[in-house]
DNA sequence: TTTATAATTAAGTATAACCTAAAAATTAGT
DNA sequence: ACTAATTTTTAGGTTATACTTAATTATAAA
C-alpha cells in the first residue's frame, strides 16, 4: 500500500513538473514544507519504489507508474472536492481541505459512484480538470494568469488556486468564479493591483489575487462544459 | 487528536462493555486479534489519556470522556454505513468495511451533513441504532437472538451482525432484512439449524445465521421507524 | 494450598517520517 | 578556469505509533 504522505510527494512532483523535465530536491521541499534532507531521504524510497526515476544532484521525474499513482490522487482529490460541494453543499473555500484528508482513503469503488454521479465531470469547483479513470485530463485551452492580461481585454476564468480559503472567500464575494467573465479596466502602477469589471459592477483586485485567478480569452470556447456553482 | 487505532479501542471496550462492569485485557485482545501484552500497554495508555479507569488485573471501563469518543466513533460509523447504502447504493454487505476505514476521517461537519441529508436517522442498515450528535441512542425493545426463540413464535429482525459479508449476502438472497417478520416454523435436533417462514416462501437457516440475527417479538412495536431497504 | 489462568512487565522489533550538521557536488560569477 | 555560493546528499540521529515473545506476578479455581 501507499501511504497518505507517499502520495502527497508524487503529487507534489507531478504539479512541479509541469513545464519542467526535471524536478529539484528543493523545490519539493519547499512545497511541502520539509527540510531538502528529508526530501532526498523520500527521494530515495520513491526511487526504489519505482514511482520516481532519480539522477542524483540532477532532480527526479516520475516513472509511469508514478505518474499514474499522482493523477489518481488528484482524480480522487478533485472528484471528492465536487462531491463535497454539489452534493454535500460544502463551503467553495472549504472543499479543498477536507479533500485534502479524505483523498488518501477513498475506495476505488467510491470513487466510481461518485463520478456517476457527479456524471463524470471534467473540472472541480476551483476550475481544475478532473482526469478520467484512464488518467486523461482532456483537451483544455492555455490558461493565463490573470496578472498577465492587458488593460482593455475582457476574459474568462478558468481556474483560481484552491489552497486559500480567504482568497477564496474574497474572490466568492465578487463573484470571481470559474466561468465568469470579467474585463481590465485600470491597473496601479508600482503595486500592479487592477480595476475590473465583473457583470455589472466594478472592483479592485489587489495583484496577490490577480495571480490566484487563470484566465482564457474571452473569445475562446469555454473551458469546461460542466461547471456547476 | 486521536489516533484510529485508539478509536478502535474505544469501541471495542464499549461493545464488550455492554451488559458488564468490566472488560478485561484479554477479551479485548480477543476482539482486536492482538496479543494479551500489546492490549496492557495500549491500555495504560488510554488510562494516561483518561480515557478508561484501569485496575490492575482487575480490567477497565471507560471513564466518560472515553465512552462519548467511543459513542462519537460509532455514530460515525453507522452514519457512514447508511451514507453509503443509501445515497451512494453500495452494496448492503460492503458499508461496513467502507465505514469501518472512513470512519476515522470524516470530519464533524461532514458528519452534521450526511446525517441532515438523511434526515437524522436512528438506525444504520443492519438496523443497529445511531447514537443523536449528544450521544443518545433513544429506547429501543429489548433484543434476542433469533437462536432463543421457540418453534412457532413470529418475530421481528431488528438487527443483524454486521461484520461478515458472507452472511450479510445469504441473509439478502433469502431476504432478512431488519424489519421483516419471520416463523421458526422447526428445528433440527442436535445441530441447532432452523426452518422458518419469511414472507411466503420457507427456508433453511443454519445456527450460525440465526445467532447472527436479532429479533423482538412480533407483537411489540417495530424497532426504529425509518428502516429503508 | 497448590495449580491453572490471566495480566503485566521487560526487552525488543518494525515502520514511517522527520530533523540538524557536515560533506560533497554542482552552478554561477568574475 | 577558478573560486565562491548554492544545492544536494550523507551521516547520524530523534520521535511516535503500535506491535511481539518470553518471563514474571497476581488472581481465581480445584
Amino acid at each position: 500500500m501507499i501511504s497518505p504522505t507517499v502520495e502527497d510527494y508524487l503529487k507534489a512532483v507531478y504539479k512541479l513538473q509541469i513545464g519542467k523535465e526535471k524536478v529539484t530536491t528543493s523545490a519539493i521541499a519547499e512545497r511541502l514544507n520539509l527540510s531538502n534532507a528529508s526530501v532526498t531521504s523520500m527521494i530515495k524510497k520513491l526511487s526504489r519504489q519505482k514511482f520516481v526515476k532519480h539522477i542524483s544532484y540532477r532532480g527526479v521525474v516520475l516513472t509511469e507508474n508514478g505518474e499514474k499513482e499522482a493523477i489518481n490522487v488528484i482524480r480522487r482529490h478533485r472528484l471528492v472536492e465536487l462531491f463535497l460541494k454539489e452534493i454535500l453543499k460544502l463551503d467553495w473555500d472549504k472543499v479543498h481541505d477536507e479533500a485534502e484528508r479524505l483523498e488518501h482513503y477513498i475506495s476505488d469503488e467510491i470513487l466510481d459512484t461518485i463520478d456517476r454521479i457527479l456524471d463524470y465531470p471534467n473540472t472541480d469547483p476551483h476550475g481544475d480538470p478532473i482526469p478520467n479513470k484512464n488518467g486523461d485530463f482532456g483537451s483544455f485551452p492555455q490558461n493565463n494568469s490573470l496578472d498577465d492580461v492587458n488593460v482593455g481585454e475582457t476574459v474568462i476564468i478558468s481556474c483560481v488556486s484552491d489552497r486559500e480559503p480567504k482568497k477564496l472567500q474574497f474572490m466568492l464575494k465578487l463573484g470571481l468564479l470559474p466561468g465568469v467573465s470579467i474585463t481590465i479596466r485600470n491597473r496601479t502602477p508600482f503595486d500592479g493591483d487592477m480595476d475590473i469589471k465583473v457583470g455589472k459592477s466594478e472592483c479592485h483586485l489587489p495583484v496577490a489575487v490577480a495571480k490566484s485567478i487563470f484566465v482564457t480569452q474571452g473569445d475562446e470556447k469555454l473551458k469546461g462544459e460542466n461547471i456547476k456553482h
